[in-house]
RNA sequence: CGCGCGGUGGAGCAGCCUGGUAGCUCGUCGGGCUCAUAACCCGAAGGUCGUAGGUUCAAAUCCUACCCGCGCAA
């Protein structure tokens, strides 16, 4: 059997790991360390991590990739081939080397579109209709590789950035199970990534979350969409912070009212006048409350007709 | 002990600062209006106000401790 490593982190690389474990000898498992997460900050394991040691994998967790002599843990264990799935960083080219066959990428977009750290939630912040999944050969670029084969997903107009990410895990899983072994066995041939074509899905920042009401409609129900649940869409309502969990563009008409103003505050729904269309809100959550749906939104009078959001 | 907010009938909230008859918007149940209704009108049931102490003639309200939930931060 083929003697692998798997490099990741969060729960979509999960499956991936698993399949990886099925078809190859996983020699080890690089993910990130152990971080202070949750209220309270508790030291966390990242979902690979447990996954890994469910499996009976040892796990690495270097601090440091550039420091962490990963390429010489690599060489001891003669590895032959890595496989990556949103690891969380840049792999160095000493490491990239390490492998006999090096390292081999799963990226959860249509390459070269959307390379970088957060190419769900951007995909359907950006109102994309479709997407993927591709298996490249890394390079010391981000996401700059040739690329081997890609599988396409069609995103449903409603679907969520959770909901996408986990038919992503699924498919990366199959494609491990699949393509790679027709990698290896050398089937199948890379081919460069036309970079005229090349966008970018940089990581999510604070500011990239807030939606801007003078946006038109189905940009804000985008947005929503995109970063659900996590990290989650916001805005502001006298000061505090409101994410914003689901919401879709309002059907019919409305009464007018300027950009963020709510103009629908009862029990037919909650309505909010954005720069060109409506969006109702569905769900939403106040600081330091629960997520409400809007009809409690409104019962407890949180959320009322002619409030300005996002002031 | 990272910072902050909150726990009030089935749901979401107000009341707390300035102690003294439990409020609001819904839901539920019964009745009425209507061709009809998620609409409208009338009525009813339902709460040891998170838990345990303390102060007081009197505590949802003030004090102390604890439990639980949430936001920020990572």
């Amino acid at each position: 059997m083929t003697r692998s490593v798997f490099f990741g982190t969060p729960a979509i690389a999960v499956p991936a790991l698993r399949a990886l474990a099925e078809t190859t000898e996983v020699v080890g498992v690089v993910c990130q360390p152990d971080r202070p997460a949750g209220r309270g900050m508790k030291l966390t394991a990242p979902a690979v991590k447990q996954a890994a040691l469910e499996l009976g994998l040892e796990v690495h967790q270097p601090v440091k990739v550039k420091t962490g002599n990963l390429d010489e843990w690599l060489e001891a264990r003669a590895v032959e081939v890595a496989v990556v799935l949103a690891y969380g960083r840049i792999l160095p080219e000493a490491v990239l080397a390490a492998p006999r066959r090096g390292c081999i990428n799963l990226h959860a977009s249509l390459l070269p579109e959307y390379r970088g750290a957060a190419p769900i939630n951007w995909a359907i912040m950006r109102g994309e209709t479709r997407s993927g999944i591709s298996l490249m050969q890394m390079d010391a670029g981000l996401d700059t590789g040739p690329v081997y084969c890609a599988r396409e997903l069609a995103i449903a107009p409603t679907e969520t950035a959770g909901e996408l990410a986990a038919r992503m895990a699924d498919l990366a899983a199959a494609m491990v199970r699949d393509d790679l072994p027709r990698v290896l066995a050398g089937e199948l041939e890379a081919t460069p990534q036309d970079a005229a074509r090349a966008s970018h899905a940089p990581p999510l920042e604070k500011a990239d979350l807030v939606v801007d009401w003078s946006w038109e409609a189905t940009r804000i129900v985008d947005w929503v969409r995109g970063l659900s649940p996590l990290p989650c869409a916001r805005t502001t309502l006298e000061g505090k912070t409101l994410k914003l969990q689901q919401a879709r563009v309002c059907p019919g008409t409305c009464p007018t009212g300027s950009a963020g103003e709510v103009v629908i505050a009862d029990k037919s729904g909650l309505v909010v006048a954005c720069g060109e269309g409506f969006v109702e809100l569905q769900r939403a959550q106040l600081e330091g409350r629960k997520a409400l749906a809007a009809v409690d939104l409104v019962n407890g009078r949180l959320l009322t007709l002619g409030a300005r959001l996002g002031t």
